[in-house]
DNA sequence: TCTCTATATTGACACACATCAAAGCCAAAA
DNA sequence: TTTTGGCTTTGATGTGTGTCAATATAGAGA
């Protein structure tokens, strides 16, 4: 599963109503933000200075499984918020910044005119 | 239930991790725009040049029971991305722009310096 | 090769959710 | 007051999802 092609030929913006397919692919992506646990992790990926964080940094920050924590990890990457690579025993979690600017650029009202 | 209010206090944005009660709040909203035919009724609602749109308007664009169309909308309310307005026997819906700017500012990544 | 550590996958379960039909509510008109 | 039209709420149902325990995989080291 490619994971944002939906999302690349992004329409303005709330300027126009999305046909059902943009509003699918689009969706996919909000989905997977509407999850405490899975901002969360986000947002500990996003605000780490080198840009990149091992699982067990992330595993370390909640109160949950790690199968738990591999699985939301899992969903941000099918849709393109995350990417990984492993390095010997670890693998390093990154952020897609590219995915979250289309996002905000997609819900970023102009001001009612 | 209050709309917004742990949204209001948002964090500066992806610049240090939410704590759990921030994530709830924003994934609240976020779980509202991971559907399909939410994000087209927001769509619908906010390319309206009034900025009002009848219920009627919205059924009328989907193959969607009125019954479902009222539970999205109902949703997106409670979020605090719409607000309803009944005029005689309409009831009009408009969109919350500071919600969606809010929003939008959360995922706005600053370019990767 | 065997073991140990780090991550991912599988299977199961409880809960949440999108949808519809039916019933209820509200305002205007008859 | 009764009826009609627009919208919401309720109840039921199938599907999706977050979570965990158990199992599998992958790499490093002994």
């Amino acid at each position: 599963m490619e994971p944002l092609d939906l999302l690349e030929c992004s329409p303005p913006l709330m300027r126009e109503p999305l046909d059902a397919e943009q509003a699918a692919g689009v969706a996919r992506v909000f989905k997977a933000l509407g999850d405490p646990v899975r901002l969360r992790i986000l947002s500990i990926v996003a605000s780490r200075a080198g840009g990149e964080v091992c699982v067990c940094d992330i595993t370390g920050a909640f109160e949950l499984s790690q199968p738990t924590i591999s699985h939301h990890l899992k969903v941000l990457k099918e849709v393109g918020l995350l990417t990984s690579e492993r390095r010997a025993s670890w693998v390093y979690y990154r952020l897609v910044p590219e995915t979250l600017g289309e996002l905000s650029a997609l819900l970023d009202v102009p001001a009612t005119v």
